[in-house]
DNA sequence: TGACAATAGGACTGATCAGTCCATAATCAA
DNA sequence: TTGATTATGGACTGATCAGTCCTATTGTCA
């Protein structure tokens, strides 16, 4: 059937640089030429195998989501409390200021601030890899009710939707500069009103 | 002194119009074209008025926030109470969702995920508005605090710090496409955390 | 009337963009 | 060895970009 020379190149490893590239710099403003550059292919290589930038693109946008997915799953299974894995994640989030090729955001985000309004096809990767993550959250949120960790007078989708918010805007923060120190109350404050009128997780 | 010909159009009539298309589309997505078109100026015109898209650009960042800190300064004195300002805000936000011409977000905070990266000038332009912006709240809850409207217990940097993560938070919801009946409740909770333990504002 | 300033419009530059095409090289199966 | 298939790199296309420059016109004031 298929024969030839074989692909010279790892896919995921290529798609993985795209990502890095996308993610720092966005769609418009990442070249065919920075691609080329950062995915160490041709110009050829990349048409034949991935299309044009635009489906490279929502190539990047599938696989950051399942990538992100799968890590926070086991991060949640790993985690000694729910409490501890919301908290860590927003800690995780803030983190991220330390230094500026980490202060990214989170690469769904951006996409849907620059592309959501004017690209469909990227606005529905994107909306769907959102919705997965919550996905996440929200089965973390629901056990975490079940263990008396959560405010249980409210509902579940309520507490989801506050924490996709508060998480967006901690990373729009961090990525306008914000210091870490005035976050970290911030972080607080979200734990508390998750948790109701418990005092804030430590 | 100066004499010659007069000017046609009016300086900050063209400003607005440039600052509906960059607000509309960003700062790469508009073209010269875009702006000639939407400012209804003559190339030479633009350029001997403003010098060049990036001068206009930060004349436009710099219009609009004042315009905005005028408008929430003027806001926040014919308001009855804090809560109720505050409430009103984070609802003006939620509002937005319902048409897409006006889901646009706030140009500010755009502008700092699409260029604050990348470009000092237009850094430095935004996070001085977002100060200004967030100097006008500060202000307001300082103000809730002293009416026992607000949560005295914490410093009022951290609620101000809080009170701007939030409203960044429900921005991109709504800039993702969220629905307003699930932002209802996260602006609910916004306001329960702080007001401290109080019910939440009606 | 003459100096001055702002107008409009178009030609032009040099750069960059995404994407196409082609000749050549490499690797497979038969 | 041959033919099919794929990889590769560079030349090329057509479009668009911001910005410059030039000409000609229109209006205001001294």
């Amino acid at each position: 059937m298929t024969s030839g020379r074989p692909r010279e190149f790892d896919i995921d490893r290529a798609l993985e640089a795209a990502t890095r590239q996308f993610w720092a710099a966005g769609y418009e403003a990442t070249s065919l030429q920075d691609l080329l550059k950062t995915m160490r292919l041709s110009k050829s290589s990349l048409y034949q195998t991935f299309g044009n930038k635009h489906e490279l693109f929502v190539c990047c946008i599938d696989r950051y989501q399942q990538t992100m997915v799968s890590v926070l799953s086991e991060q949640l299974a790993n985690s000694s409390s729910v409490e501890r894995f919301l908290h860590d994640f927003l800690e995780g989030v803030i983190s991220q200021a330390k230094n500026c090729s980490t202060r990214k955001g989170c690469f769904l985000v951006n996409t849907a601030n620059e592309l959501s309004q004017r690209d469909p096809v990227i606005a529905k990767a994107v909306s769907g890899g959102i919705g997965n993550v919550a996905e996440v959250f929200r089965q973390a949120i629901e056990q975490g009710k079940q263990q008396k960790e959560l405010d249980s007078a409210l509902p579940t989708e309520n507490l989801v939707d506050y924490f996709m918010t508060s998480v967006s805007g901690l990373r729009t923060m961090v990525k306008a500069g914000a210091d870490i120190a005035s976050l970290h109350p911030v972080a607080q404050l979200i734990m508390k009103t998750l948790s109701g009128n418990k005092p804030a997780y430590q």
